[in-house]
DNA sequence: TGAATATAGATATCTAGACAACCTCATTTT
DNA sequence: AAAATGAGGTTGTCTAGATATCTATATTCA
C-alpha cells in the first residue's frame, strides 16, 4: 500500500471509521469485524490498524473487550469541555450573536497569584488583557487575562486589539503553542465592579474559572481568571476512567 | 526477556519511569535517552517501549518532540477531577474528619429528565439515594442519585446504607462497571430545602453539578444532581489538546 | 556575511508475523 | 442436571526489523 498524501494510514483509517460512525453504517452497540479482518480490507497490518482504533477509543466512540470483540460506544459523548479547541465552541443551536469587546490591555507587574501561575517573578511584567464577552448583547463573561511579557517581547499593546478575535493563534505566532491545561471552578456571588459590567445584582450567582494553558513543555503561557454569568453559562465536562 | 509475573513488559516500563520521574531522577525539562537506548536498556523492542512512554504522554507527564526527543515535562499536573476515580479525593494536606451520612434511600418513579440521563422511561422504577458530606461536621456536599432499578434488581433498600462507603464498588458487584462519564457544572443560589440541610442562607453561591456515569458499552449506571457549597468547594480539571 | 545544503540523530510510521490471555459456546464427563 | 473440557475466535502483548520525516547543527556555496 502506497499512501497518496502525507497522510498516515492510520489516520485514514481512523477518519474512515469515524465517517462510519457518524452516518450510522455503524450503529451503537455493533461490534465492528475483527481486526485482522479489519487490517486486511483497509490493507494494512494490524499493528497499524490498532493505531487507528485506539485514537477512537481514546475518544470514547469504541470500546474493546478482551477475547470477544471491539464495539461501538452506546453514548456518543457530545461536546466536550475537556478538550481543548480554543473557543471554537460549537455555537449553540439556537446561534445568537457572539461578539467580544477588549476593555483593556495593558503591562502590569504581576502580583504574587498570577506571578505564581506563570512561574516568574512577583512585580515581573506581564501583558493584562480584559475583555468581555456578550451573546446578544448580553455580557455573558468577563476575562481577565495574562501574559508573561517575556514571552511576547515584542508585542505592542496596539497589536492586541486585532489579535482578539483567536488569542491562540495569536500565541502561536508569537512561537507560544498551547498544548494543555489546568481550570479550576468555583461558585460565587457577584460584586462590585464585576456586577456592574455582567449588569448582575450584587450577589447574583457566578461561575467562577481559574485556568492556566501551558505549551507542550510545561511553559505556562496563559493565567485567566473568568466571571460567568450563573443563569447563562454552564460547563461540560467528560469524565474518563 | 521473561516476563516474572503476569505483568507486560510495556506496563513495568512505565512504572519504572513514573518512579524515575517522582524520585527526580529525570527532572523537568530533561531529555530521556533515545527510544533505541531505552529499549536496549529495558531489553523490549522499541514499539513496547513506546507503549510505555504513550501511556505517560497521555497523562501530560512526557512530551515527544519529533527528530528531537522525548522530555519530561514542566508541569507535573496533579490532582486531576477529568479523571474517574471513585471518590478517593485525595484528602487534602489539612485532612480533616470527612463523613458522608444515608439521608434517604428509596424507589421512585424516574422523572422525564432523570429517565432521559438514564435511557430509561419517564415513571420506570430508579433507585433515589440522598447523601450528605460533611468535611469536621460542616455540611458541604448534598447528592442526589439515581440507579435505574433494571441493573439492580435484587438490591434491596437495607443494603445500601452498608454499601455507602464505596458506590462504586457496590455498583461493580453487581456487574455494572464504572468506566466513563459526562457532568455539567453551574453556579446557582442555594434555595429551600438545600440551603437547609447545607445550613446556607437563602441565596448563597451554590456549585451544582449534574452528572452522568456510564459503563464500557455506554450504558448509563448512575445519575446525580450535586449541591456543592460555593464557599468549601472547587472543581479542579485538566484540560488536553 | 548570509543562504543553501548535507548530515546525523531522533521520533513517526509500518510490517508480517508470533504467542498469550481471554471469552463464548458446544461437547463431554461426572 | 451440573460441572469440566475443549475448540475456535478475538484482543493483548511483543519482536526485529524497515523506511519516512523531522530537527538541529555543521558545512559549503554564493
Amino acid at each position: 500500500m502506497d499512501r497518496i498524501d502525507g497522510i498516515p494510514h492510520y489516520v485514514r483509517i481512523r477518519e474512515e471509521i469515524r465517517e462510519n460512525l457518524l452516518s450510522e453504517k455503524l450503529k451503537k452497540g455493533d461490534r465492528l469485524p475483527s481486526e485482522e479482518e479489519l487490517a486486511a480490507f483497509y490493507g494494512v497490518s494490524r499493528m497499524t490498524l490498532r493505531q487507528g482504533i485506539n485514537d477512537l477509543i481514546d475518544e470514547g466512540l469504541l470500546y474493546r473487550r478482551h477475547g470477544v470483540g471491539t464495539f461501538v460506544s452506546k453514548n456518543h459523548l457530545m461536546r466536550d469541555h475537556s478538550r481543548l479547541n480554543g473557543f471554537n465552541q460549537q455555537p449553540e443551536p439556537s446561534s445568537d450573536e457572539i461578539t467580544e469587546e477588549l476593555l483593556s490591555a495593558s503591562i502590569v507587574q504581576a502580583k504574587a497569584h498570577v506571578a505564581k501561575a506563570l512561574g516568574i517573578e512577583e512585580g515581573d511584567e506581564s501583558i493584562r488583557i480584559i475583555t468581555l464577552r456578550c451573546i446578544d448583547g448580553e455580557p455573558i463573561t468577563i476575562h481577565d487575562i495574562y501574559l508573561p511579557r517575556v514571552l511576547f517581547k515584542n508585542v505592542k499593546l496596539g497589536d492586541i486589539d486585532a489579535a482578539m478575535s483567536n488569542l491562540w493563534e495569536f500565541y502561536s505566532t508569537h512561537g507560544n503553542v498551547i498544548k494543555n491545561g489546568i481550570q479550576r471552578l468555583e461558585a460565587r456571588q457577584a460584586e462590585g465592579e464585576i456586577a456592574e459590567q455582567l449588569k448582575l445584582e450584587s450577589g447574583a450567582p457566578i461561575l467562577y474559572k481559574e485556568r492556566t494553558l501551558y505549551a507542550e513543555d510545561g511553559t505556562p503561557i496563559e493565567f485567566l481568571y473568568c466571571y460567568n454569568r450563573g443563569d447563562m453559562y454552564s460547563v461540560t465536562i467528560r469524565l474518563q476512567r
